[in-house]
DNA sequence: CGCATTTGACCTGCGC
DNA sequence: GCGCAGGTCAAATGCG
């Protein structure tokens, strides 16, 4: 794969079906060397992972500060309702578990946001997200011409998991769906699961913080670093392929 | 017939 | 206390 061309398409032949009786054809040395790679390749990818791990730290650092920073410009302005007002405390403290001081009645769990884009033809406002969800209410809000629908989870009559969904009002094709509380019980099904966009909060910051960084050469490093440890060495997609398909242990460490 | 959805009514919290 | 807006309930309705 050639990254310094104009092509953005990535993909990676991770060469998922390999002999094994060609594999047991390679003499023992040939295998000492090739785990040697191995171990080095893991030692980049590791390296790799930790950069991406303090990048994100970084990253987040910087989100929570400029959300503290919009959420005080926010309090200020007259222009919001009470209760949008009371929206904007419970996705600061989205996914933190923290409780808003000034609802201590109502203790808000494990509260997340996410964002699925649909086709233009797709009016529905269903997120396929592999649970059960039955319909209990619809309510068109103030500040979003969209109906919001309020989903509850019908898989386990005692699960207490609430789901809203409502179209963006930047954006119709996108649904976003905030869920409360933890479900109780197993995911019923992986099918037909809609992949969501990303955490609504991470998407303003991130479309802020990506204007301000150099995205080509930095996805160009990542992509090029990430195909070249991955595709240079057929023996580790071969041990990617043996360990999927559950032969891993097989080598002779 | 049973289940899911729809939709108007009602409840609740909050600011003035 | 009142009004507003979001959230929930439950009877009516639709569909397989």
């Amino acid at each position: 794969m050639d990254t310094s061309s104009g092509d953005k398409s990535f993909t990676i032949d991770l060469n998922t079906n390999p002999s094994l009786q060609t594999i047991n054809r390679i003499p023992h040395e040939m295998l000492d060397e090739e785990l040697i790679r191995m171990k080095e390749e893991n030692k980049k990818l590791t390296t790799m992972l930790t950069t991406l791990c303090e990048n994100y730290k970084s990253m987040h650092t910087h989100l929570i500060e400029l959300l503290q920073k919009h959420n005080s410009v926010e309090d200020n302005s007259k222009l919001l309702s009470r209760k949008r007002k009371a929206e904007d405390d419970h996705y600061c403290c989205a996914n933190s578990e923290e409780a808003s001081p000034k609802r201590p009645r109502e203790i808000r769990t494990n509260v997340s946001t996410v964002c699925v884009k649909t086709t233009p033809s797709d009016q529905s406002a269903v997120v396929k997200d592999g649970y059960h969800w039955r319909k209990y209410g619809q309510k068109v809000t103030r500040d979003n011409p969209s109906p919001r629908a309020y989903y509850k989870c019908s898989f386990a009559p005692s699960c207490p998991v609430k789901k809203k969904v409502q179209r963006s009002v930047e954006d119709p094709s996108v649904l976003v769906a905030t869920y409360e509380g933890e479900h109780n019980h197993p995911l019923p099904s992986q099918a037909q699961v809609t992949v969501p966009l990303i955490n609504q909060n991470v998407t303003t910051y991130l479309n802020k913080f990506m204007e301000d960084i150099d995205t080509t050469s930095l996805q160009q490093d990542l992509v090029a670093q990430m195909a070249h440890s991955l595709t240079t060495n057929p023996s580790f997609t071969a041990a990617v392929a043996a360990a999927i398909s559950g032969n891993f242990f097989e080598y002779d460490y």
